[in-house]
DNA sequence: GCATGTGAATAGATTCACAGCG
DNA sequence: CGCTGTGAATCTATTCACATGC
């Protein structure tokens, strides 16, 4: 059996929370996790204010939903001292450190395993193509789908899963298979050489040291609305019904 | 971390008071944000483990990826003293505990706006559908999409939002928008008297104190683990190439 | 004996508040 | 003066360790 090391969204494996794990390659600090994750939402944030023409910003106007100031300026302040004082920050080098940091200087092939309903969407999905995630190979179980073309590539099948992750150097994994296939694909893609996944599977799925994984899980998101939404006060259009069945 | 506004998780519902299975009424403290993001692990762990006909867990045996022992049990303290001393927790009645507290045992209907590749694939997804969670509605705002049948649901009129929102009681709204209608959207929604929102638009976007709003961001989830990718030491498989342009 | 339940200890994240500097 | 950068204070979460009770 694994050594279990999985992670929610949200939450990171035990390889990356391990200090001794820390290829410390950048001398400055250890980078929290809380502000790994929230490194893309500045991404994101400073490439809007960019394509305004904004030359600099002050961490009160990059403040972005749940992220005050003071958050944005300990963040920023791991990465470096980038900002200058009674100005702000240089919106166009910050932007370069940033994208630095996240390796979205580099080109990422990616894998998709699992061409079903959601593989599929994944596949035509414009948005990580954009920054240095290119779906480059898809793989699924069925026979009936091998061959076919989605997009520009065609479906290869999960037999030549080792020999074609390799081909492509694939870092990083989506894993969109049904939860009962979930554990076993994911084992051949990390003996594949994949050390990065991403498991839209439902299931509860590990994953030995020195591999992350990060779990979407649709149902799991929607239980924890569910929670909240049961202890509001529910008013109007929000009074759930009884279950039927 | 997800911004979810000043829960009232203290103050509990006459609805969950009546009911006549359990001893202990409500939670006496407050269940941390924490807690309540691995109720549905436990949950889904349950359930498996209730399939394979074990009457009786352990928390050492319950324990799943990253979610050890002492946690588990400390989780599940917070929802009352449910197991017994020398023996473990009642797989039954834990499922039932857990499911009452995420409010599983009720029945969410859901919209869906935004019928693009993610919208079709989430609306023809069986996996919500299974535990409460019923996709009722499909919203898009391409008259062309207007009509259309997609599963057993025809597409609706984004200008009907409002109406069709409310005839179905929808509290829970699934947003699958491109990233510039999402916020327009959303206030939409909230203005319809959706409370909870599931966002998949890459885009910053909020919603007022007393809606809940998680976001599934997959564009997100690909640079973090780019980020640690790139610090691990990548050998084999996993070297990434120079971005080519 | 064995596994829960929980205070106490530790680790981690957020916020505060202000010194430091352009 | 304005805004960053950061120690210190606070809040939240995790882990430890053991008393408790079946």
């Amino acid at each position: 059996m694994h050594k279990l090391s999985t992670l929610t969204a949200g939450a990171c494996s035990a390889a990356e929370r391990r200090k001794d794990t820390w290829v410390t390659a950048s001398p400055r600090r250890r980078i929290p996790e809380a502000t790994v994750a929230r490194l893309p939402l500045y991404y994101r944030a400073l490439m809007e204010t960019g394509e305004r023409q904004v030359a600099t910003i002050s961490s009160e106007r990059l403040e972005l939903a749940g992220v005050n100031a003071a958050k944005v300026r300990k963040d920023l302040s791991y990465l470096g001292s980038y900002g200058t004082r009674g100005v702000g920050y240089d919106v166009e080098y910050l932007l370069h450190e940033i994208s630095r940091e996240l390796g979205l200087t580099r080109d990422w092939p990616v894998a998709i395993v699992g061409i079903g309903n959601l593989g599929r969407a994944l596949a035509n999905y414009r948005g990580f193509g954009a920054r240095g995630f290119r779906v480059e190979v898809l793989i699924d179980a069925d026979p009936e789908l091998v061959g076919v073309e989605i997009g520009d590539l065609a479906v290869v099948s999960i037999d030549d899963l080792d020999r074609v992750v390799r081909e492509h150097n694939i870092a990083i994994g989506i894993l969109a298979t049904p939860a009962a296939a979930a554990q076993e694909v994911a084992d051949r893609l990390v003996a594949a050489g994949v050390t990065s996944i991403l498991n839209f599977a439902p299931a509860v799925c590990s994953v030995p040291d020195g591999v992350s994984m990060r779990k979407v899980d649709l149902a799991i998101e929607l239980q924890i609305l569910s929670f909240y939404q049961l202890r509001r006060g529910t008013t109007g259009a929000s009074v759930p019904r009884e279950r039927t069945g």
